[in-house]
DNA sequence: TAGATATATACCAAAATTGTACCAATTCAA
DNA sequence: TTGAATTGGTACAATTTTGGTATATATCTA
């Protein structure tokens, strides 16, 4: 496993690093994790560190320490989550998102209430006022597109869409969006975000889906356009 | 106008700036922000108005800030896979697979060689003989699905697909097949799996996901059918 | 100009981390 | 069986980090 050494770790921190080391596959159930003298040698932090960080797994269910033997991975064995979505290429994240998000649209149709559209119309006029701010653009597109996933009520949606926004969120995506994302680009995306909620508040479901297609092949384009100069 | 992206952030900038990075999901609840004075570097401003920034977030209750610890994400404890996939309805996996899995079939067909057909073969060549067999039927239907999404080669579908199909392992899944999958059922499951990698090998994408469209209708309408029974 | 806001710096108290030492339970080889 | 080695459990003081606060300066706005 690789280690940022230049990071410092707390606590939290290194909760959630074990965690994915768990659950990335390093260890699998039954397994004992190394001792915690050498964890944390490994992850250069104090052995008292790494003993709250397990103490907090184990309230969470997903190891089992057991004095004077050692500290087990519990439960059942998981695909390797973070790893996946990390690594993921950008047209992979597209076609995933032109999986979920026209659907998501036709679902948003028969759930949408008045309070969403409240948000829906604040949001995209704050994005129509960062037209000429791409980072901040970036970040309220993130956030229209996650409130469609919240508007459908499907837990699962809204997480598998949470998951693919924490991908967005990575230096990598940041980098590549500031070179696609130009002025005329961000008020091509604000006309096409009006027009798919348009859609969902007159209750068409199939425009809307259609609408979001279109929105996903814009961005489809200027990702090849960008990704051939 | 002028694009200046080295602009100062106000308070008010930088409350909305961190209000965003929250609720897109890059801090889950009662994860431990960065330190003041490390957000005061991040975001290029002073200290004071990283605190303005978060008291007024704290006002909001989307933080809560610790003397001596941090400041921390307020609100549920954080939404693991394993959770969020526990706890989901059947109608909400229905969904969730309607969203996706039709656009997984037009993927496939782009990608589909003839080993993955072969593969494909073989599977329903299995659950065919596996009609009388509910619980074999349902691993196999299973597997069924979860290629489908490996042909895509698309590794965010595919685990999007695995962490779903880890839903329908559980036991209160398994009690719930039981109540909807008898021979006729598989039968007609049989069939529409046929036609729909006849119509992937054919090159016909909005076929396939037609059809893989109308498979899940079935699905739905099984399930609607023994919840009101 | 006068008020409001942001910056820069310094110091405090609370909390977390560190480093060390020692204890008790387990493991494993002689 | 015995005993050495390893493991987690615990305690304690020193150090570092963190939010809380105060002060002075600079900058912008009405």
């Amino acid at each position: 496993m690789a280690i940022d050494e230049s990071k410092k770790l707390s606590s939290s921190d290194l909760t959630r690093l074990l965690r994915q080391t768990i659950t990335s596959g390093e260890f699998s159930p039954q397994d004992r994790l190394p001792s915690e003298r050498v964890l944390s040698e490994r992850f250069g932090t104090a052995r008292g560190t790494v003993r709250s960080a397990l103490a907090k797994l184990e309230r969470e269910g997903v190891v089992e320490t057991r004095p004077g033997s050692g500290t087990y991975v519990v439960g059942e064995e998981r695909m390797v989550t973070n790893q996946v979505v990390a690594n993921a290429s950008p047209l992979e994240l597209i076609d995933a998102r032109f999986a979920l998000e026209p659907h998501s649209c036709r679902l948003a149709v028969l759930n949408a209430r008045s309070a969403d559209f409240e948000k829906l119309e604040a949001l995209m006029d704050e994005m129509e006022q960062a037209s000429d701010n791409p980072a901040k653009f970036s970040e309220l597109d993130t956030r229209f597109h996650a409130l469609l996933a919240e508007i459908t009520g499907n837990s699962l949606l809204i997480w598998i869409v949470a998951q693919i926004n924490s991908v967005r969120n990575q230096e990598q995506w940041k980098l590549m969006r500031h070179l696609t994302l130009n002025e005329d680009m961000i008020h091509a995306y604000n006309r096409q975000h009006r027009e798919i909620v348009a859609a969902i508040k007159q209750r068409e479901p199939e425009r809307a889906a259609q609408l979001m297609k279109n929105h996903l092949e814009s961005a489809r384009l200027s990702l090849t356009r960008s990704a051939a100069t």
